[in-house]
RNA sequence: GCCCGCUUAGCUCAGUUGGCUAGAGCACUACCUUGACAUGGUAGGGGUCAGAGGUUCGAGUCCUCUAGCGGGUACCA
C-alpha cells in the first residue's frame, strides 16, 4: 500500500474554505457559468434575508433546498442564476440603531432624520448582512457579483417607479381608516403584521344610565377603557328587549357625556346583553358601525398608548393602567355590574408584541382587489404552481379576502413616499419615477411642497424583489434572459406577505408571473416539535453544526465537533419530506457526518488502489463496454443507471428525500457493500481484472460523486479533483469543476434488465451463509465448505458461472453445486427460494436455533401462500385484476410454495 | 368556528397514480478492530400502519365519521 496523504476521517474544516475560494476565484456561481448551448435559463431569486439577520437553521434549511435545486440545474447545463441579496428590514433595522442611541443616552426623537439615516447606513455597512457570509459557508452558489440590497439606488428607482405607476392607476391611494396601531413602535402595520393570539380576559358588564332617569341598559365589553370614546350604544332592531328605547339616549359615567341608542344588525342578541357600547374611534366593527349612523369618531387613547385629554383624571395613564383603575372606580360607583372570564382572541404587534390598537390615522394604500384576482387567475389557469400543492388553496383563501394594504409606515428607514403635500391646496403631487424631486406643486404651481414624512412598507420593496434585482425599471439584457424567474424556494410563513405581493406586482408592472413553481418547505422545529426561536433557547445554529463549538440547546451544553457545510446539508435534505416539518437535534447532523465519512473512504480506497494503476484517460460507457464485463460489473453498471433515473425523477418532483436517499442507497447498498468487496478481490489478483475492476469503479464512482454534487458540493468537489490524478489528469486543473460537469444521464447501453434478479440470489445465497455463520456462532473470518442443492441441473450450471462471486462474497472454503448435493454430515442447512445451503461445520451444530428460525421462515411463508391462494381461488380477482397482476402473484405463489416444500424437507431431514 | 397537515418499529420518518412477505436511519442484541471507513462491517430482534365504518377482486394508500397532536385563519360583546 502506498503511502497516501488522505487522513482516515473526512475532517470537512480543512477543505470546505477552500474548495469554495477556488469555485468563487474561478467564477463559477457567475450568473450562465456552464451554460451548454440550447439550454433555457434557470432563475431563483433569494429570498431576502434581513440585513440585521443571521443564519438561523430555517435559512440552512430555505438554502440547501436552493442550492441543490441551482446545483442539479447549472449541471443540467441550463443557463443558471441565483440571484442574492437582502432586504432593508424598516423596523427591525430601525430598532436596532435606536438601541445604540439609547445606550449612549440619547432619544431617536431628539435626533435630526437625516442623521439617524446616515447612522442606519453606517451600521449597515460595518456589521450588516452577516447572514451574507454565513451562506457561504453552507455552500451557496449564489452569483455574488450580483448581490443587491433593497436599499441600493436601482431597486429604490424600482420602488419609485412602481408607486407612481400605481398611483396612475388608481391602485394606491391615500386615506383615513382604520389601521392597526402599535403604540410601541408608533407606526401603523399591515393586517399580516398582526399576531391574533388567544388571551384570558374580562367581560366587564357595565351600566349606562338612560339619560331622562328612566332606568338604565348594561353592556359588556373586554376593553372599558374605550368607555371614553363611546358615542352610541347598539341594539339589534329585532331585539324586543331594547325596542322601546332604540332612539332615547344614555349618560356616559364619569364624564356625563350624553349618547344614542341605535339599532344596528351589528349587535347580536344573542351576545352579552344584547346591547354593545360604539366606539367607532378605536374598535374596527365600531367604527363600520359608526360610519353607518354618522357617529363621531373620538380618539381617546394617543398614538402612544396613553389616554388623552377626553379622559378626565386619567388623562395621559396608559391604556391598560386606565382599565386597572378605571374598575376599581367603576365598582365602588355601581357602574361595573358583573365580570366574566373568557379566552378572547386579541391582536399582538408581531415585532413588538404589545397588543395593537386600532386607531383611525391617514394612511397611504394599496387596491388589492384587482391585483388579487389576477394573482388568483394565475393559479387558476395553471401557470404557477404550489409545491406541495395544498398551499395554492391557503394562498387562494387569502386572496379571496384580502383586505387593502397599508403600506405607509411611520419610520424613518426605508423608501420615503415618494409624495409631495401642498400647503396651499393641500393636493399631492407624484412625480414621475426619474423626475428630480418637485419643488413646486403639480396641480396649483405654488412652491410650498413637502414630501411626505413616512416611509413604504419594507414588503412593498420586497414585492419587487424577483425584477428590481435584475435592473428593472430598464429593459436590461438580464430582465429578458432570467425573468420570470423558474422557482422561489420559501417556508410557508410568507406566502402572503410575499409570494402573493411579488405575483401581483409582477402580474401589474410586466404582465408576466414572477416564478413558475413556488416550493413550500417545511419549518424547523427542535426534537420535541416546538419552533424554533432564540427566546425558547432551542434554536441549533447553523454555523455551530458546521464549524463546531458549544451549542446551548434546550437548557444543555451540546459539544458540536463541527460537521462540516456537506453533512448539514445532506441531514436536512434527507429530512425534507413534501413540505413535513422537521424535528431536528444535534446529534441528529451525524447522519450526515457520517455518510461523508464513508464517502470520503471510498474516495481514499480508490485513489489508493488506481494510484498503482492509474487510467490513461477518465473511462466512458464505451470504454467500459470495450472490455469483457463480469457479471458484478454489468450489475453495478445497471444499478447506477438506476440511480441516475431515481436522483433525476425525485430532483424534478421536488422529493429532496429520495434524492438523498436514492444517492446513499446506491453509494453504500450497491457500490461499497458489494462492489468495492467484490473488486478488493481483483485488485488483488492484478492482471486484466484488476483493470477492467479500476475502470468501472472509476467511472460509476466519479458518476456517483456528480449525483451526490448538489446536496453535498464540497467533499464532492474535493474527491472529484483528487480522482483526476488517477485518469491521466491534474486536480485544480484551470476550469475544470465538478460543479460544472454534466449531470449524468442513463446510458442505455450500460443497462442490463437481467442482471438485478440474478444478483438478488447470489446475494441472498450468501447472505444464508453468514447468517448460518452468525447464528451457530463461527466467527466472520472463518471459510467454511458449502454446497448448493439445486432443483434441476440448468439451474446448477447457471449457478456455476457464479462461483467466484459466491466462494469470494460467502467467504466459502468449498463450493459444491449439483441437483442432488448431499447433506454433509456435520451440516447446516438453509433454503434460498427453491435452492438447498449446506454449511459444514466443525463440530456442534445448534440444532434448535436452525429450527427455529426455519419454523420461523415456515409460518411467514404459510400466511403469505395462504392469502395468494385465497386471492387466486377468487373468480373476480382472476376476472378484474389485470392479467399481469395475476401472473404476478401465480409466480410469486409458485416460488414460496417451492421454500416451502424444501424447507419441510429439511426440517424432516434434522429429526 | 372554519381550513389544512399529521397519527406506520422504542425514537425520527419514508411509503408517487390502490397490487410482491410494509421500508430506512437512530437506538437495541450478537459477533468482528480484515489492508477505504469503528464517523465502520456482518447477521439479527422489533410494527394487528390511531380507532370505527364504507368503496373495491384487493386499502397503510380512496371515502365518511371519531379521537389526539400541530399549523393557519376568523372573532377584542
Amino acid at each position: 500500500m502506498p503511502p497516501l496523504d488522505l487522513p482516515k476521517s473526512y475532517d470537512a474544516k480543512s477543505h470546505e474554505v477552500d474548495v469554495y475560494q477556488r469555485w468563487e476565484g474561478a467564477g463559477c456561481f457567475k450568473a450562465g457559468a456552464g451554460h451548454r448551448d440550447g439550454k433555457p435559463s434557470y432563475t431563483i431569486a433569494i429570498p431576502p434575508p434581513n440585513v440585521t439577520g443571521v443564519l438561523h437553521m430555517g435559512h440552512a434549511l430555505n438554502n440547501t433546498l436552493q442550492d441543490t435545486l441551482i446545483r442539479w440545474r447549472r449541471m443540467q447545463g441550463r443557463d443558471v442564476l441565483w440571484q442574492p441579496g437582502m432586504d432593508h428590514a424598516g423596523i427591525a433595522t430601525e430598532a436596532v440603531v435606536a438601541k445604540q442611541l439609547e445606550a449612549e443616552g440619547k432619544r431617536k426623537e431628539q435626533t435630526p432624520r437625516d442623521e439617524f439615516i446616515a447612522r442606519i447606513w453606517a451600521w449597515k455597512e460595518q456589521s450588516g448582512g452577516t447572514i451574507v457570509k454565513q451562506l457561504r459557508k453552507l455552500g451557496s452558489s449564489c452569483d455574488w457579483s450580483r448581490e443587491r440590497f433593497t436599499m441600493d439606488p436601482g431597486l429604490s428607482r424600482a420602488v419609485r417607479t412602481m408607486f407612481k405607476k400605481m398611483v396612475d392607476a388608481d391602485l394606491i391611494y391615500r386615506g383615513t381608516r382604520m389601521v392597526n396601531w402599535s403604540p410601541v413602535l408608533k407606526t401603523a402595520l399591515s393586517d399580516d403584521e398582526v399576531d391574533v393570539k388567544d388571551k384570558q380576559g374580562h367581560l366587564w358588564k357595565l351600566r349606562y344610565d338612560l339619560a331622562d332617569g328612566s332606568g338604565s341598559i348594561a353592556v359588556e365589553t373586554t376593553r372599558p377603557e374605550t368607555f371614553f370614546g363611546d358615542s352610541a350604544v347598539a341594539v339589534n332592531p329585532s331585539d324586543e328587549r331594547y325596542r322601546a328605547l332604540i332612539g332615547s339616549m344614555v349618560k356616559l359615567p364619569i364624564i356625563g357625556r350624553e349618547i344614542p341608542i341605535v339599532a344596528d344588525e351589528h349587535a347580536d342578541p344573542g351576545k352579552g346583553t344584547g346591547a354593545v357600547k360604539i366606539t367607532p374611534a378605536h374598535d374596527p366593527n365600531d367604527y363600520e358601525v359608526g360610519k353607518r349612523h354618522g357617529l363621531p369618531l373620538i380618539r381617546v387613547i394617543g398614538l402612544d398608548g396613553a389616554m388623552t385629554a377626553l379622559c378626565a383624571h386619567f388623562a395621559g395613564m396608559d391604556r391598560f393602567a386606565c382599565r386597572k383603575a378605571l374598575l376599581k372606580e367603576f365598582e365602588a360607583s355601581g357602574v361595573l355590574l358583573g365580570a366574566t372570564e373568557i379566552t378572547h382572541a386579541v391582536g399582538h404587534s408581531e415585532r413588538s408584541g404589545e397588543p395593537i390598537e386600532p386607531m383611525v390615522t391617514e394612511q397611504w394604500f394599496v387596491r388589492m382587489a384587482p391585483l388579487a384576482a389576477r394573482a388568483v387567475a394565475e393559479t387558476r389557469a395553471d401557470r404557477l404552481h404550489f409545491h406541495p400543492e395544498r398551499w395554492t388553496k391557503v394562498y387562494e383563501h387569502w386572496l379571496d379576502n384580502v383586505r387593502d394594504w397599508c403600506i405607509s409606515r411611520q419610520i424613518w428607514w426605508g423608501h420615503r413616499i415618494p409624495a409631495w403635500h401642498c400647503a396651499s391646496c393641500a393636493k399631492i403631487t407624484v412625480p414621475d419615477a426619474d423626475a428630480p424631486d418637485p419643488t413646486a406643486c403639480a396641480h396649483c404651481g405654488a412652491a410650498t411642497v413637502t414630501q411626505d414624512p413616512d416611509v413604504l412598507d419594507t414588503w412593498f420593496s420586497s414585492a419587487l424583489w424577483p425584477y428590481s434585482t435584475l435592473g428593472w425599471p430598464d429593459a436590461t439584457p438580464e430582465m429578458s434572459r432570467y425573468f420570470p424567474t423558474a422557482t422561489l424556494v420559501t417556508d410557508r410563513g410568507i406566502i402572503f406577505f410575499w409570494v402573493a405581493r411579488m405575483v401581483m406586482t409582477s402580474l401589474f408592472a410586466l404582465d408576466k408571473r414572477p416564478f413558475s413553481d413556488v416550493y413550500i418547505h417545511g419549518t424547523v422545529n427542535d426534537e420535541r416539535g416546538d419552533k424554533m426561536s432564540k427566546s425558547k433557547g432551542n434554536g441549533i445554529d447553523p454555523i455551530i453544526m458546521i464549524e463546531g463549538g458549544v451549542q446551548h440547546y434546550l437548557g444543555k451544553d451540546y459539544q458540536c465537533p463541527g460537521y462540516g457545510a456537506d453533512a448539514v446539508r445532506y441531514t436536512l435534505l434527507d429530512m425534507t419530506t413534501e413540505g413535513q416539518d422537521l424535528k431536528l437535534s444535534p446529534s441528529r447532523f451525524e447522519t450526515g457526518r457520517n455518510f461523508a465519512n464513508k464517502v470520503w473512504n471510498a474516495g481514499r480506497f480508490l485513489l489508493m488502489n488506481l494510484s498503482e494503476r492509474p487510467l490513461a484517460n477518465p473511462p466512458t460507457a464505451q470504454d467500459l463496454l470495450a472490455r469483457e464485463l463480469g457479471f458484478p460489473e454489468r450489475w453495478l453498471l445497471d444499478r447506477l443507471q438506476a440511480a441516475t433515473n431515481d436522483c433525476t425523477r425525485a430532483l424534478d418532483g421536488w422529493r429532496f428525500n429520495d434524492y438523498a436517499n436514492g444517492a446513499y442507497r446506491f453509494f453504500r447498498d450497491d457500490l461499497c457493500d458489494w462492489y468495492v468487496e467484490w473488486a478488493k478481490r481483483a485488485f488483488k489478483s492484478g492482471g486484466d481484472g484488476a483493470q477492467t475492476a479500476a475502470l468501472v469503479l472509476w467511472y460509476a464512482f466519479e458518476r456517483t460523486l456528480r449525483l451526490l454534487h448538489p446536496g453535498m458540493p464540497f467533499i464532492t468537489e474535493y474527491l472529484w479533483q483528487q480522482l483526476q490524478t488517477t485518469a491521466g489528469g491534474q486536480p485544480w486543473t484551470a476550469g475544470r469543476f465538478l460543479m460544472l460537469q454534466a449531470w449524468p444521464e442513463v446510458e442505455q447501453v450500460l443497462a442490463d434488465a437481467s442482471a438485478g434478479a440474478r444478483m438478488d440470489e447470489l446475494q441472498q445465497l450468501v447472505i444464508a451463509v453468514r447468517n448460518t455463520r452468525n447464528q451457530q456462532g463461527v466467527a466472520d473470518g472463518t471459510a467454511l465448505a458449502v454446497s448448493i442443492a439445486t432443483p434441476d441441473a440448468a439451474k446448477a450450471r447457471a449457478l456455476e458461472a457464479d462461483r467466484d462471486f459466491l466462494i469470494d462474497r460467502g467467504n466459502f472454503s468449498a463450493l459444491a453445486i449439483a441437483v442432488d448435493a448431499a447433506k454433509p454430515a456435520a451440516a447446516v442447512t438453509s433454503v434460498v427460494g427453491a435452492l438447498k445451503v449446506h454449511v459444514s461445520l466443525e463440530g456442534q451444530v445448534d440444532l434448535a436455533k436452525l429450527k427455529d428460525q426455519l419454523t420461523k421462515r415456515t409460518q411467514q411463508l404459510e400466511k403469505s401462500i395462504a392469502g395468494k391462494q385465497g386471492r387466486l381461488g377468487n373468480a373476480d380477482y382472476i376476472a378484474r385484476a389485470p392479467a399481469a397482476q395475476v401472473e404476478e402473484t401465480k409466480a410469486m405463489l409458485a416460488k414460496e410454495q417451492a421454500e416451502v416444500v424444501t424447507i419441510r424437507e429439511t426440517l424432516a431431514g434434522l429429526g
